[in-house]
DNA sequence: GCCAACGTTGGC
DNA sequence: GCCAACGTTGGC
């Protein structure tokens, strides 16, 4: 099983919405390394959902209930879209400050990589915060 | 609101 | 094919 982290604006789509609908089709991505990453994911892997602009927080983790299909919000190209399901809220969110004070995620591409929607995490990283979250997995 | 990072577009 | 201009994202 794999790890990932996509991004949403929660002003766009925020964390209670994906909660009260139970799932949703996670699309519109036009990037072309967030969409390898989305092609990449497999059934069951775990995905980390952060809120970006306003908290900046991770706020809990889905997964990953449809693989790779096409998008259909795509009106051309090759561009995908997965269906995501809630798993956990997070107890404690795990704020960006907090993940950019931690020695273990100086490395997490969140950091690295800050306009990146959608991004591959380590089992080190998930474990970390899975710790910072006060959820013990 | 500003700005840095970075992806995309278009002129040459 | 290069690169400047431009647009978008997201942190601050």
């Amino acid at each position: 099983m794999r790890y990932w982290l996509v991004k949403s604006d929660p002003e766009s789509y925020g964390w209670p919405e994906f909660l009260k609908e139970g799932k949703t089709d996670w699309t519109g991505v036009r990037n072309f390394q967030a969409r390898n990453n989305l092609q990449a994911m497999m059934y069951g892997d775990e995905v980390l959902f952060y809120h970006s602009q306003q908290g900046r927080d991770i706020v809990g983790i889905a997964t990953v209930t449809k693989p790779a299909f096409p998008d259909p919000t795509a009106k051309s190209g090759n561009w995908v879209a997965v269906e995501l399901t809630p798993l956990q809220s997070f107890k404690n969110l795990v704020n960006l400050e907090v993940m950019k004070q931690t020695p273990e995620l100086k490395n997490i591409s969140l950091i690295r990589q800050s306009r990146l929607s959608v991004m591959p995490v380590t089992g080190e990283e998930f474990a970390k915060i899975m710790e910072l979250s006060g959820l013990q997995d």
